[in-house]
DNA sequence: GTTAGCACTCTAAGCATACGAGTGCCATTC
DNA sequence: GAATGGCACTCGTATGCTTAGAGTGCTAAC
């Protein structure tokens, strides 16, 4: 019994079933592909196949699909690589490099990808602690308030308004020249640092200016601090929603566990950071390109996203090894991996050309 | 026969209707209204509602449903209002109140929206022509790009990245010396202007100044200009698409014309100016709050829409008789119209009072 | 190791029946 | 004249039954 037949047939069963979303049997897949051999030997080889938890009936008298595992195997050993046409690629190109703003460029982004795809995109902001600061701006607002703006090399723009009921007061000075000093202070203090280090950058600068200002200071670098706190400072846009119905038949239970997922930014966030860190999740990582991670139905251990499947790769560029951001696509199980897979990919390759330098 | 009657029997099969989501027949009715009449009384009242355009029945043998026009009726003028419980407003007022900045507390209201009424939620960001200036601010970036940041005195920070390969040449002295004249020169002429206004006031600022700032200048104010360009001007944000899912059963066609209706924020946009300027749907303008505006079914000119009522209202300081930006709800025609009508009068109120003044 | 044949299983589809909720109408009552 | 009770009629849904077909597993032959 050859082995690489077996996985053959796997493979089969898996883009059947993919492209018809039915059940696959045995006399289908002799007409469908040329395997040289008999439906009974196929049966054979299905045996073995479920023997092994790679495919499963849903019913004793129905053909087999693919289980979670069956995906993982396809996914990691024989999925082809099937590259985006010519003209696909191009149309990516032009119409990120379309984008006039970073919300713009990267909701374009997802627009492609839910496209490409047929399912619903997923975008994650540059993520602020990694990105170098820019420029930081404060601006006074009326009598007794700041407006900080933090601007980001990745073209990230926050901005946090500040009660500053001191300000008139404490610093009596604060007219715009000494603001105008703390500003240029901090801004030399940041320069070249990545966010994440500011804290440690910003205490010098509060301690070395006037005592005047010194409340004044202090108050600015805990706000910035605050504004790269952890649960801030991540940022997501889904797209393609829509497409999520279209393919609601998909979904055993309906997509009201899924919708319910994906508006759950936590949950996204949660999902993305682990695939990062989850080596053993990547796939082929191609020469040149960075490597994508797909996870499979339970592997998501999300209740909602049981059957459903999440593919991912960073974009932007890369630091100590982990990309700066992440986006991707999530579909049903039965999704089309490969292509998937690659316009994923192809639109992560893009984005990092255009992405603000 | 009485007119007030057969009112009642309307306002009593869509509180039913809505409440059961089943054809409501006149046994039922005279079992949980206490109308003091028979059911056959109750049969000649509902032939009259279904000749006047009001009910109708899906199929010869069962109960009656409102149409479109029904609900109008409703909704006009048989809805009594219910206020929400004390302990809900407090809730709104704290929840609102603890948000940071302008994406948070909309952010926020959204969420609050989507939880009460248990459906889609839609907050529209306040509007860029008709928000003021409060401070530009240009910050040059390496030697030949400018970053443009607009803020305005609702909150909103919109940036656009500017390419300038003549910054560094035509002029040579733009340190940030003349930078900041240039943002002192165009704040100045801003100062308490619209946005809308700007144009104007700048091309002054343009004329005046130097001779080598002047092809910056223009760029500058070219920029801006853009960034208020009717179709980047206006943004959406979406909330609870997932309630969606739980009322997919509602939708006879499936969600998936209205996902890809909500999607496409063209659409959204086009129906919530719409709703603005169309003082027909304008019910019940209770003293001291801005109007609800309520579009049913068909009365939605798209076709995703047709099975979907939206209710909406502005919310920010009103100008000219326009508020500044609106939020809303969007459900199934058989929603319950007062509930919504009250969560949505609620949320803008709390929310003009909490927004950035 | 592969194949053909065959009995077996189980789902989906079709169909006929029965049920019941609801209507419309008419004769009757107040 | 409005409200009511009674009654025949409609029609969608639930139920049970049968059938067709796809697919399997097994065994014996190649």
């Amino acid at each position: 019994m050859s082995e690489d037949r077996r996985l053959a047939v796997l493979r089969a069963i898996v883009e059947d079933y993919v492209a018809t979303q039915e059940p696959v049997g045995s006399r289908m897949l002799t007409e469908r592909h040329s395997l040289g051999v008999s439906p009974a030997t196929i049966r054979n080889d299905m045996a073995a196949l479920e023997e092994a938890g790679l495919i499963a009936q849903p019913h004793t008298s129905a053909g087999r699909i693919p289980t979670d595992q069956g995906y993982r195997l396809f996914v990691d050993r024989l999925a082809q690589v099937r590259p985006l046409s010519a003209p696909q690629r191009r149309a990516i190109e032009t119409f990120l490099s379309d984008g006039v703003d970073l919300d713009d460029v990267l909701g374009r982004a997802g627009r492609l990808v839910a496209q490409l795809t047929g399912q619903v995109a997923v975008v994650q902001y540059p993520s602020l602690r990694r990105s170098g600061l820019r420029h930081l701006e404060l601006v006074p607002i009326g009598v007794d308030r700041l407006l900080v703006v933090v601007i980001t090399d990745t073209g990230r723009v926050e901005q946090r308004i500040l009660e500053v009921p001191t300000l008139a007061e404490a610093t009596p000075t604060a007219d715009d020249g000494s603001l105008a000093e703390l500003r240029a202070r901090l801004n030399v203090a940041a320069a070249g640092k990545r966010l994440a280090e500011l804290p440690v950058a910003f205490e010098q600068v509060t301690n070395e200016v006037d005592l005047a200002l010194k409340p004044l200071a202090a108050l600015i670098v805990a706000t910035v601090v605050d504004t790269l706190d952890e649960k801030n400072e991540e940022r997501i846009v889904l797209t393609g929603t829509a497409n999520l119905a279209r393919a609601s038949m998909r979904f055993e239970q309906g997509l009201g566990p899924v919708l319910e997922a994906l508006e759950e930014q936590v949950v996204l966030l949660g999902l993305l950071s682990e695939m990062t860190h989850d080596a053993t999740l990547l796939s082929q990582a191609a020469p040149g390109v960075g490597p994508v991670a797909v996870r499979i139905g339970q592997e998501n251990r999300h209740e909602g996203l049981t059957e459903a499947s999440v593919v991912t790769t960073g974009y932007g560029p890369v630091e100590d090894g982990d990309a700066v951001a992440f986006l991707g696509s999530i579909g049903p199980t039965r999704m089309d991996y490969p292509g998937t897979i690659a316009s994923v990919r192809a639109v992560a390759r893009y984005l990092s050309r255009v992405l603000p330098s």
